[in-house]
DNA sequence: CATGAATGAGAATTCATTCAT
DNA sequence: GATGAATGAATTCTCATTCAT
């Protein structure tokens, strides 16, 4: 009956939206239900709907939420410090810190979700491609401006970000969410020392 | 030719299975209905209990009926006469015919399917892991055995799948199942062609 | 948990939309719950959504249902062997008819709900509007022709409606929608008589 | 003029009840929600709590106050100077001031929430009830007086009332509640001035 | 084989109401 | 006086599933 626990919770919003991220990322947007978020952020159904319209926004607002939390990893990727660097330099850091965040429990969760439920929302996707495109942008300046001093072969850099970002990627999908059972030990590392000297052998030519 | 009378017996369980995949495939397995599956196979619901047991089996057998129709590709991946190639011919060849089985709509309803499903079901993972890797072992069983005699570096196989694998499968999910924008328009050649090169000047190491 | 009584069940649709007209005109469209029309047809709230989509669905089919069953009243109203009679005993039939239609529960039913749901829903208004008007205006070609006769006073034939429909329909709201006290007991005939004189005392000049 | 320091303090209680009746008439009691009444009247739904015990009486009290804002009208169709006049301009005076008094788009909303809620809720016709019959009593007594004379023919006041009583009230619910298409441009003078007319050549005898 | 009819168990959502502040 | 936060009890609707025929 008493509709409020006796010391104020501090942000009623912001846990819900953790819930909810948490709850849909493990079960994705239709089998997550409200009662399940709302026992997860300890609170009754009615009160989702008290901070949120509708299940779809609170999906949504969840989301974005998280998106919002994951910025600072994602513009550290594309510091202004590290871009001091060589190429080689430069390559093997953002390698390194790329697999990092990609294997982020936080960061794997949102690939969970845009990989459930992208391709049936195209809104979803948009909400991370504006931000990671940005951040990303400044990596590919970065290298533009290598790849026209000679430094770097030339490429199309949507190819170049399939050629280090796919490999994490994989590496993610495989070990992390499809838990298949020969990847399920490969230390970020392993991938990535052979990644970065591999995919450097090829672009960066002169120097080897 | 058949001396059979009547029109022939449709395949009603096939149908259904067909029908279902692509329902699964476009829906999710939750959001798919039976109600759905059973208009799109031309049947009613009931008649899909007739068939199976269960949403679930269906789903299952659904999944199961389509990995062998894509067996023939993934056995011609790891084909004999490829395996007389050197070592880049080698290469190049399994990295096109891969791209080419990764885009083909039939491989990526299964992509979809896996990525959405997966993380929460390891069984069916476990469906396709046992096939992938049965073929897929053939390709390594080669590089083995070139590793060994000098002509490629030498490497963890699973380094070495994710090397290939992982842009090609970056550029299925980035153009075809999240159909982010930049790659929209992005043709397989123009991403296997640098990365066959690339890859290439860092496997084959004395080519160079 | 078995889904079907013994022997087959006539005619469940029927019973349904009887049984939603009954409890939609006693409680009115909001207040009525599929639960207690499931309740009152003897069925589960699922089964209603088996042969109607949705509760708006269910009520514009039970009223329409219901418009069915009224129209051979309706039609009676303007049965053509009446219209052999003088203008003062065809409008004392009529009158007497469409009192007595009117104050049949089946048709207060239908006024309550019209009055109720109307104001806010104008198609459901439309429902009867064209029924209606179909057969009274059958009376009102009758009422032209001994108006042109100079039998019957010359006058807008939306008043003339009025004038005797107006009455007969107050008592019905008075009497037996709204139940006041003093109408409670007044019988068709009282009102009918001095209003059948009345009217045509004032409607049909020279007989007087 | 008054001494009062701050800007008047706004009338909160009176406003509710008169946003509560604007959104009640609107849409039945039924739809209308505790949150559109706040909204309308510009407080929070907490606040309705302070001023009245639960939604119903919020209704109720509602609608009292708009009986008593009706009242000065009511009591204006029994004036006493009216009284003075012979039959035939007293029911022509009458018959006009009630039409006007009926189509005010103040009754009309009373007269819509009477025969939306009215059948289901006998104490709230008993609002109005006593109210009309008090004022309408007194039109009652001026008839008896003439009957009594010979001036009026003796008839029972229940039929006289609804003689004149009911095309009045027939013509708003056609015209201004269901919004019938044929009577929507219908003046009240066109219904008026004929029905005085009739009903007076029927009912003032030996004036014809 | 196949279906029409039906259902039980949820699911999202609404809403009058409460109460500490 | 007034409100923000919250809730319990409905309510509409969905859906996998059943089974007599």
């Amino acid at each position: 009956m008493s509709p409020r626990p006796k010391n104020p919770p501090p942000d009623r919003r912001g846990e819900i939206l953790e819930a909810a991220f948490r709850v849909f990322a493990e079960k994705g947007y239709r089998a997550a239900t409200m009662a399940e978020i709302a026992r997860a952020a300890g609170v009754t159904p009615a009160a989702l709907y008290y901070y949120f319209p509708s299940k779809a926004d609170l999906f949504r607002a969840a989301v974005t939420e998280r998106r919002s939390q994951l910025q600072p990893a994602l513009a550290a990727l594309a510091s202004p410090d590290a871009r001091e660097l060589p190429p080689r330099e430069f390559l093997g850091a953002l390698l390194r810190a790329m697999a990092d965040f990609l294997a982020d429990e936080r960061t794997r969760a949102v690939i969970r979700i845009l990989l459930a439920e992208g391709p049936r929302d195209p809104s979803l996707v948009a909400i991370f491609q504006e931000e990671v495109y940005g951040n990303i942008g400044a990596v590919l300046g970065y290298l533009e401006q290598h790849m026209a001093q000679g430094n770097v072969r030339p490429m199309d850099p949507r190819v170049f970000l399939l050629f280090f970002q796919g490999p994490l990627l994989a590496m993610v999908i495989f070990r992390d969410l499809l838990r298949l059972g020969p990847y399920r030990d490969l230390p970020n590392p392993a991938l990535v020392e052979p990644l970065a000297e591999t995919i450097l052998a090829g672009l960066v030519p002169e120097k080897r």
